[in-house]
DNA sequence: CTGAAAGCGCTTACAG
DNA sequence: CTGAAAGCGCTTACAG
């Protein structure tokens, strides 16, 4: 069944339908009507490669994921759901690509195919070649996340250098002398995984700002990974008193670590970080941190897509977040040894 | 740049050059290389609406997924990416339409815009409205968990009711007497989720058959609710001293409300269940329970769609898995009050 | 307000 | 081994 169908049955030319359809053109109250009638009857609905095909655009949006091969966090997964329910908001489809692994073949479908209009990017690495190649197509893209050097290009981030910052602020002005950073997998860092390697930066800069001792921990992403993590650093490190973490999937693992040595939070141990507000408040206590807000940063990914798909020469803009550090019960003063 | 370019360039025809991109008739070596050569400089590729327009398939599957909005569990992510990676195996692209919410417009669009070959459809009630629509329309489509009455369709699935079964012997054969389900949320039960239905019934006739006393918790799909769940639990039954669970992300509430009631696992109670390897190795201790093999059943589905796909009328299959349960160390013998 | 026709970029019988 | 042409199901100037 096809528009011509349609148009035989309600006695009209086949344009006609599809300007009824569209809109674009005036139809009469009354042909509509018919047309409208023989649709519902018919359970009539356009054929969308033929209409990608007519029309030059899909309707459809690229969302390029790291491959499962390399176990999504909940983070990853988080934005996934959002991305879409966003894309739906807009009446738009999303195509999905694991890209990275060996499935390249797939990311390249996506660019080169005209299956999409436009292409969203995650997880995106200081120096990423998937952003190098896209750049070289005519596709527009919007990255979550953004490259080293970004010049004039659309994306949208968090300010992890700007939270990590005034989370080693934070704990300086509690007292915390000897503070450490829990990163990312050694993987994703040595990867130059963007933030992973802006919260290094601003992390030990801040510190010796400051005038605290910094340490780096990186943290594959799970549970275990953060209570082996954390009795290095206890280990190592036993002056630590403070850690600024960026390792969702780790947490329950650095909780338990806590718990093991013994050492309350607050008043023995303080933690904070960049933790989406959710896993926040399932810490124990409810860690003080910031958000990252997957779904605004999804929302606002989808409409700057919009607008560049809309207007490929518009000058391109950015957006990078700060959430506000939500002050929870994790973080107390140091607690100096008595003498 | 087009199909027609490509045939300019190489001094031949398009057909010729569509059937050197196809391989569906022999072409000569000198046309080929040329051709190839061509493609090779201009970077073509077809135009994948047009092809999809012309062949009558688009090499496109779809997943539906629930809404974002009712915030997606690690598991359920985890079968989107599992999908993807397994279609991705295929040359086949996948694209994602969240169901349920506000959004059956993008459901509707996939079932009848003749965008996709083939639907893989998840989180099945047993009486599922959207199983429902897609089995009155034309397009394949496989279902991961299967309906009430599935007859002959195409799905597979964990046998909860099998498995929640061993648990509930396994718990037995060690003594235990009041036992407890730690069930999924009050309102995926309400609307007749698959898995929590058999789960239910077959834990409370295990129970009944080995002369113990079965009760049923339901528990919101996070932290907070099993902690909450096992509290309700402790107060309401403290004879009880063993637990069966299908929620994963109460997991880590749960333990948590163990270790406050001072609980050891499994000298003083007992845990076990349906929940993913991966998850079940993080619990403290590990836990003693049966897998749910998402890739497994990522893989099966697309593979069972493929061959719906390339043929409508075939026989339909199901698979119905029943993993191992792993032993682990959460569940150990009664340890019966000293008199 | 409406229709006839060209065109989007492919694939695939049909001919040779 | 290769080409000319029809056809997939839409949209959209062009005419009236």
């Amino acid at each position: 069944m096809n528009i011509g169908e349609i148009a035989k049955r309600a006695g009209v030319s086949r344009s006609t339908v599809s300007y009824a359809l569209s809109g674009k053109r005036p139809v009469s109250t009354a042909t509509a009507r018919r047309i409208n009638e023989v649709i519902a009857e018919l359970g009539y609905r356009p054929n969308a490669s033929a209409r990608a095909l007519a029309e030059g655009r899909t309707r459809t949006l690229g969302l390029v994921i790291p491959p499962a091969s390399r176990r999504l966090t909940n983070a990853q997964l988080g934005f996934v759901a959002s991305v879409v329910e966003a894309a739906a908001t807009h009446d738009l489809d999303v195509l999905l690509s694991p890209s990275g692994g060996d499935h390249d073949r797939s990311f390249e479908r996506m660019v080169t195919g005209r299956r999409v209009d436009g292409v969203i990017l995650m997880e995106i690495l200081l120096d990423d070649p998937r952003v190098v190649r896209l750049r070289q197509s005519a596709l527009p893209f919007v990255t979550i996340g953004h490259v080293e050097h970004p010049g004039a290009s659309w994306w949208v981030d968090v300010d992890y250098a700007a939270l990590v910052r005034r989370c080693v602020h934070h704990l300086a002005d509690l007292g915390h002398e000897h503070v450490v950073l829990v990163s990312r997998s050694p993987e994703l860092v040595a990867a130059g995984y963007g933030p992973a390697a802006r919260a290094t930066d601003a992390f030990l800069a801040a510190a010796a700002q400051r005038g605290l001792s910094g340490h780096v921990v990186c943290c594959a992403d799970e549970p275990a990974a953060g209570l082996a993590g954390f009795e290095e650093i206890h280990t190592t490190w036993p002056e630590v008193t403070a850690a600024v973490t960026i390792n969702e999937a780790a947490l329950p693992g650095l909780e338990r670590a806590l718990h093991r040595a013994g050492l309350d939070v607050p008043s023995d141990f303080s933690v904070t970080g960049v933790i989406a507000d959710r896993l926040a408040e399932d810490f124990h206590p409810p860690l003080t941190a910031a958000d990252v807000p997957a779904e605004e940063m999804a929302r606002l990914a989808v409409e700057l897509l919009m607008e560049r798909i809309a207007d490929p020469g518009a000058t391109p803009r950015h957006a990078l977040l700060e959430p506000p550090i939500s002050l929870r019960s994790s973080t107390g003063a140091l607690r100096r040894p008595q003498f």
